[in-house]
DNA sequence: TATTGTTATACTCTATAACTATA
DNA sequence: TATAGTTATAGAGTATAACAATA
């Protein structure tokens, strides 16, 4: 059995507490509401919410290497290295030797990741909706702005 | 190894990202930034925000059940189990059965569970003062309004 | 019959250390 | 010596099902 509920109900504890204050227990909330739909949604294109946020950021102009992967997303080097490693099985990036250093291993998308991406995209844009239709959208260019400033 | 960064650095994947204005993106950093640093400052006290945030809530005023818990928290009522057990092992909290309905068990702080908290509470406090230090009271405040109007 | 709490179990995620190849 | 990536493994967190007590 699961826990998580829909977007606007929070359970039958109604009276303010400390941790109804607490912007990182609020943001753990968000999250994990928000990762446990964006995952549901992402199932039917058998991804994840960690292998999209990879793919994401291989399709981005930044052209990571690995290291840069894993500092950007909090995960571990030996976490990224199964992630890429699932992503380069079905084709969707390859590892491609960095000849400056060839120990660095940049992470670049096949056609079809790019064509992935996109499509895991709009799932996680329509998910993210979802989530967050309480807000108005400048509520959510606000809440983007100030998370992105204190996350980033 | 752990990839967890300070606050202010997002390693060397500069450029904009889709993921960069994803607010639940956003919001996993700022939770996984968070809850890591929370976890150490509460190291000193043997509590994880896990068991800090039953506690709190055993706290307030709302008298909440195992099962209002695990809603709130988004956790399994199984995983509250043994958060309980820990609480009461070291005799923070005790389980005390409602006579209106005995299959229900709720979760009431003793002198010393209330005394941890208001020891935690400090410690989670500075903690989150040190994640949200690039915001000004004003956009804290914003931020928590936004967050809990979005995720609770 | 349905619900609260509990136990047991399997699965995923995370953290740590040791290794390789390059620098 | 130090760093990027890899492997192996253990620990923490999560999900599922079945059960007892109570409603």
């Amino acid at each position: 059995m699961t826990a998580t509920k829909g977007a606007s109900e929070t359970g039958t504890v109604a009276g303010p507490t400390s941790l109804t204050h607490d912007p990182v227990f609020l943001a753990t909330r968000l999250a994990s509401q928000g990762s446990s739909d964006a995952n549901r949604a992402l199932a039917e294109l058998d991804l994840r919410v960690r292998h999209y946020s990879v793919l994401a950021l291989a399709c981005s102009d930044s052209h990571p290497n690995q290291r840069e992967l894993s500092q950007f997303l909090f995960l571990d080097p030996s976490q990224i290295v199964s992630l890429v490693d699932d992503l380069e099985k079905r084709k969707a990036v390859t590892r491609k030797a960095d000849p400056r250093d060839r120990r660095s291993k940049v992470i670049v998308p096949t056609a079809s990741g790019r064509r992935l991406y996109e499509q895991a995209r709009a799932l996680v844009s329509q998910s993210t909706d979802q989530s967050l239709q309480s807000l108005t959208a400048a509520e959510r260019d606000q809440l983007v702005d100030l998370l992105a400033r204190a996350a980033l």
